[in-house]
DNA sequence: GGCCTTCGTGCAAATTATTTTCTTTATCCG
DNA sequence: CGGATAAAGAAAATAATTTGCACGAAGGCC
C-alpha cells in the first residue's frame, strides 16, 4: 500500500491543518520530499506536531518514516496528478513518457485481479485451440502478442485483427478451445458479437478490457485493465505498455503450469535460431 | 543523474570505511532506507560524521537528503542488482514483471540518445515513404507499431516482417524515403542485407538495435537500446517494453514536427471511429 | 631515514530536527 | 450554557545530524 492511496482514502477524515498538509504533498511534491519536518510546518501553517500527527495518521512511524514512503512511491506514482508542463524538447518528451510508462505500469500493479489472472492462465494452459482476437492497432498488437508469447510455450494458437475471420473463428471454435480478447476501450461491438456466438457455443471467453465496458460484459471472465488516459492527443498511450506488461504475467504464468512442454519447445526453437544465424546463442529468443 | 550510477561511478575512489556503507548500501537497502545516520553508522562500523562526508561524496546535501535520493531511485532502479528470489506465485510474478518493466524503462532513460533520437524524427518527418522492417515476433511487433504510431500522423509508411519483401522494398525505396528497422539482438542477418542494399541506393537507413552490432554498422543512424537481458527463459524480455516506449518517444517527436497535418488527419481517423461506433468519442483512438 | 603534508577518521560539542507532554482553544451535543 | 471531545500549538525533552578539532597513518620530499 503506497502513501497516495492512503492518502485518498482517508482524505474526507482530515482535519483542516492535515488538509493543507495534504494540499502542499499534492501541489508541491518536491517541496515536500525536501523538506524538514519544519518548513513543511511552516509552509502549511502549522505546528511541527500537527505533521508529526499526520504522518502517523498516514500509516507511518514517524515524518522520516513518512518522507521515504514518500520519496519512494511518489517518484512514479505521483505525476500524473499534476501533469507537468509539457515541451516539445526530446529530454523532456522522453522524460514524460517514460514517466508515464511507469506510471501506468504502477497503476496496472496496483489494480492487477490477480485471481482473474491465474484463472486466465489456467484456462489457456489447458485448452485444446486458443484464439486471440483484437482490432484497432492497439489490440491487434496485443493479439498478435499473445500469440507470439503462447506459442513458444508449445500452445496452439492463433490470432485474428479481422472482423469477419473472427466470427467465423468463433463459430468453428469447440467447447474445450479459448476464446481471448483485448479492447482497450471496451467497446469493439465486433468483439462483442464474437464473444456472444462464442457462448452461445459454450466456448469459453477471456476478455481483457476495461472493467464493466460491453466487452467486459460479454465474456465468461474479464481480466480488467482500468487506466485513467492521457489527454494529449498527440502522446501515444502509454496503457499500451500495461497491457503488454500484462501479456508478460498472463504469459509467464501459462508458462510455469506447462513447463516441461515448454521447456522443450523453446529449446527447439532456439536450436533453430543459433544454426538458422551465426551461432552466438547470445541472442534472444526471436529477436 | 541517480545515486547508484554516481556510486558505482566513485566505486573505486572510496575509502575504506567509505566503502564498507557502499556495501551496507548495495546489499541490505531495505535497511538503509530506513535507519538513522547513527543506525548506519553502527551497522557499518564507522562514526556518523563518516557517513555524512560519504553522503556529501555522492553529491547530496546532507545525510536526509541522500535518504531521499535513495528511496526514490532504489524503488525503480535498485532490483535488478539483487535478483529477487522467484516464486511462481501469481503475486510473486506479477511484481517481479511489473518491476523487471520498470527497471528495463529506467535504464532505457537512463541510457537513451537523444541526438539520435532527434534526427530519427527529423529524417522520419521528412520522409516521402517510410519502410519499416523487423522479423522474429519482438521486432515484428515493433515494425508494425511504427505503422501504427506514424500512419496516423499522416505519414506514408509501410510495414514488413517478410525477409524477401524486405529486401525488394528496400530494393525499390528512393532516396528520399527512410528505412528504420529494428533489431533486439542486433544479429539479424537478412535486415543487414536489406541495410546494405538501401545504402548502396542512398535510401537512408536507422537501426533500432544494441549499439556496435552488425545491425547497427549497417546503419546511417543508430538509436541504441542496450539493456541487459533477464536469464529466466520462461520470462519474456522486458525490453519489448523499452522498445515500445522509444517508439513512443519518436513517435511524438514526429508529431510535433508534422503537427498541422497530424491534427487533421487523428481528427478524421477518430471521426471515423466515432461514427463506426457507437458515438461515445472517449474512447481511444484505435482501441 | 626523518620530516612534512595530506587524508581519513573519530570524539565531543554545537546545532538542528523531531517527538513528547502539557495546555489552550474550538466545537459539538445534551 | 456547561461538559466532553478533538484539534492544535508551546515548550520541553529527546534524538539525530553536523561541525570543529585533533589524532594517527600513509605517502612524498628533502
Amino acid at each position: 500500500m503506497d502513501i497516495f492511496a492512503t492518502l485518498q482514502e482517508e482524505k474526507g477524515r482530515l482535519s483542516q491543518s492535515e488538509n493543507r498538509i495534504a494540499d502542499i504533498l499534492l501541489n508541491d511534491f518536491e517541496f515536500a520530499v525536501n523538506a524538514s519536518i519544519i518548513e513543511l510546518a511552516g509552509k502549511a501553517d502549522v505546528s511541527p506536531p500537527t505533521v508529526t500527527r499526520f504522518c502517523r495518521r498516514l500509516g507511518c512511524e514517524s515524518f522520516s518514516d513518512f518522507k521515504v514512503q514518500l520519496a519512494r512511491t511518489a517518484y512514479i506514482g505521483m505525476r500524473y496528478l499534476k501533469p507537468e508542463p509539457k515541451s516539445q524538447e526530446p529530454a523532456d518528451v522522453a522524460q514524460d513518457i517514460i514517466t508515464k510508462a511507469q506510471n501506468a505500469l504502477f497503476l496496472l500493479h496496483r489494480s492487477l485481479d490477480l485471481a482473474a489472472i491465474e484463472e486466465t492462465a489456467e484456462r489457456l494452459a489447458k485448452a485444446e485451440m486458443i484464439y486471440a482476437f483484437g482490432s484497432g492497432g492497439n489490440s491487434s498488437m496485443i493479439a498478435s502478442e499473445l500469440q507470439n508469447r503462447l506459442f513458444r510455450l508449445g500452445l496452439r494458437i492463433t490470432s485474428s485483427s479481422d472482423h469477419s475471420m473472427q466470427l467465423m473463428m468463433a463459430a468453428a471454435a469447440k467447447p474445450k478451445d479459448v476464446l481471448i480478447g483485448s479492447s482497450f476501450s471496451g467497446r469493439n461491438a465486433e468483439l462483442v458479437r464474437a464473444f456472444t456466438l462464442a457462448r452461445e457455443a459454450r466456448v469459453p471467453t477471456i476478455a481483457l478490457t476495461q472493467s464493466g465496458s460491453p466487452v467486459a460484459l460479454a465474456a465468461d471472465i474479464t481480466v480488467p485493465v482500468d487506466l485513467p488516459e492521457g489527454n494529449n492527443i498527440y502522446r501515444p498511450t502509454s496503457t499500451r505498455i500495461a497491457y503488454v506488461a500484462l501479456l508478460d504475467i498472463i504469459a509467464s504464468l501459462v508458462a510455469y503450469r506447462v513447463q516441461p512442454q515448454a521447456t522443450a519447445t523453446l529449446r527447439r526453437i532456439k536450436q533453430q535460431l543459433v544454426v538458422h544465424r551465426d551461432g552466438d546463442d547470445r541472442q534472444l529468443l526471436g529477436d
